[in-house]
RNA sequence: GGAGGGAUGGCUGAGUGGUCGAAAGCGGCGGUCUUGAAAACCGUUGAGGCGCAAGCCUCCGGGGGUUCGAAUCCCUCUCCCUCCGCCA
């Protein structure tokens, strides 16, 4: 959520700045529902005022046994006046959160204008992508035929976008797990959470998922009004809700691994092929808890950290700057990190890594103490994949297969493979 | 699933329907003392909203109700704890 504060000091040039990004602010709708709320609230205070001065006149005069039947009369058909108005005003603030929660964040300035992803600003490519002297073979191609991957077995047990993995490739998916949540926490120094895979709406409404995306999510049926969780991002970020951390608590890195699960209502149609879009998959995913002075180089880092499970892995990839029109609805500032795919020939999205600023900690009240003022303020957060997993599997078999379609173990992950160097 | 007990400020924990936004302790901050520190002592210290300000308003788990007036009474929901049962 945006700061209010912010919407009604500056109106024309917060519309203006989401006008980058695609979204119309209706500033008149604002400037009347702010009008009125403060109106409203002005005449709703006063008679709480009066209520509570003339509550406090009869408490004392019957204390000093005088007779308090004209103080009463008198406060007669306060409590219907204020009782009216104390409903006006939720009914308006009701309104004007809903306005509000609808805002997307505004993009930094740093982020380059544009419409869509074609207006994405690559950064830098690290690796070649491989040059293979025979036809090389998606990642369905590699391992369907041995039925390391089975789609057909996916299907019958639940439905499409769904996957089944054998052997050498279920013991290759889990070993990058493994690695990543190592590497992250031994090298780049996150600590590592454990977290529910079901959450509530509270903690939806805090990351942004609702209430505009409710399309995107599995809502469980049942006694508890509970949502498969569509990243770690929900449960992890949540752990800041409510709470004033202490300045020594920052900054805070935290690593989780868990299966997102995504509806995937809107994308009929597309990659609807292989591991690339699935109802459920794997994620190991990076949050940070930042003062706010130290967010955009904690932006810098927290890429750098994802980058180089691709680098270790040896996985030809670029560095990509979403444009405005591209950004995600909470992100003041996004890179997209794209892994090569041979099998596709282009590069796709593996890791999305953002910087949300005070955008998520204001609907979550999410603060630490800063010692400077000894107040409460907002903190920052981010989050990034560190890695997509499975679409870290298909670029590893992809980029890592041979003329017999073997997949080659990449050196780096070896040490989780328990000795196997080649499948297949 | 059955029975009971709870939810109050950063934390622990008092609270009779009427100066209670709330005792006390801890913690934090400032000070006295000290070469310095500790201890002791003194002072200070909840969050949010509106307003240039003075100030006003809201908040004692969430929602609703009773009342001139609710942390306190009633209803309801959520969560937590204890015991029993069941269970990976």
């Amino acid at each position: 959520m945006l700061d209010p504060k912010l919407l009604r000091s500056q109106l024309d040039e917060v519309a203006e700045r989401l006008a980058r990004r695609g979204y119309t602010l209706d500033t008149e709708r604002f400037r009347a529902l702010e009008a009125r709320r403060k109106e409203i609230q002005t005449r709703t205070q006063e008679l709480q005022s009066l209520r509570n001065s003339r509550s406090k006149a009869i408490g004392k005069a019957k204390a000093q046994g005088e007779d308090i039947q004209p103080l009463l009369d008198e406060v007669a058909e306060l409590g219907e006046r204020l009782k009216a108005s104390e409903q006006a005003l939720r009914e308006l603030q009701a309104e004007l959160d809903a306005f509000l929660l609808e805002i997307p964040n505004l993009p930094d300035d740093s982020v380059p204008v544009g419409e869509d992803e074609e207006d994405n600003l690559e950064l830098r490519r690290w690796g070649e992508p491989p040059q293979f002297d025979f036809e090389p073979r998606d990642h369905v191609d590699l391992g369907a035929p041995a039925g390391l991957l089975d789609f057909e077995a996916a299907a019958k047990i639940t439905g499409a976008r769904f996957a089944v993995m054998r052997a050498g490739i279920a013991r290759l998916h889990r070993a990058l797990i493994q690695f990543m949540l190592d590497t992250h926490t031994r090298e780049h120094g996150y600590t590592e959470v454990y977290v529910p895979y079901l959450v509530n709406r509270d903690s939806l409404y805090g990351t942004g998922q609702l209430p505009k995306f409710a399309e995107d999510l599995f809502h469980v049926e049942g006694e508890h009004d509970w949502y498969l969780i569509p990243t770690a991002e929900v449960p992890v970020t949540n752990l800041a809700r409510d709470e004033i951390l202490p300045d020594e608590a920052l900054p805070q890195r935290l690593v989780c691994h868990t299966p997102c699960f995504r509806s995937e209502a809107g994308s009929h149609g597309r990659d609807t092929r292989g591991l690339i879009r699935q109802h459920q998959f794997e994620k190991v995913e990076l949050v940070q808890f930042v003062r706010p002075g130290e967010s955009w180089d904690a932006l810098e880092a927290l890429t750098a950290h994802a980058e180089a499970i691709l680098q270790k892995l040896e996985l030809p990839y670029r560095v990509v700057a979403l444009c405005t029109g591209d950004l995600g609805f909470s992100s003041a500032k996004t890179y997209d990190l794209e892994v090569w795919l041979p099998g596709q020939g282009r590069y796709r999205e593996i890791s999305s890594c953002s910087n949300f600023l005070d955008f998520q900690a204001r609907r979550l009240k999410a603060r630490w103490r800063n010692p400077e003022t000894g107040k409460p303020e907002l903190l920052h957060t981010l989050n990034g994949s560190g890695l997509a997993v499975g679409r870290t599997l298909v670029a590893v078999m992809e980029n890592h297969q041979d003329a017999e379609g073997r997949i080659h173990v990449p050196k780096a992950l070896q040490p989780w493979m328990g000795g196997i160097e080649v499948i297949g």
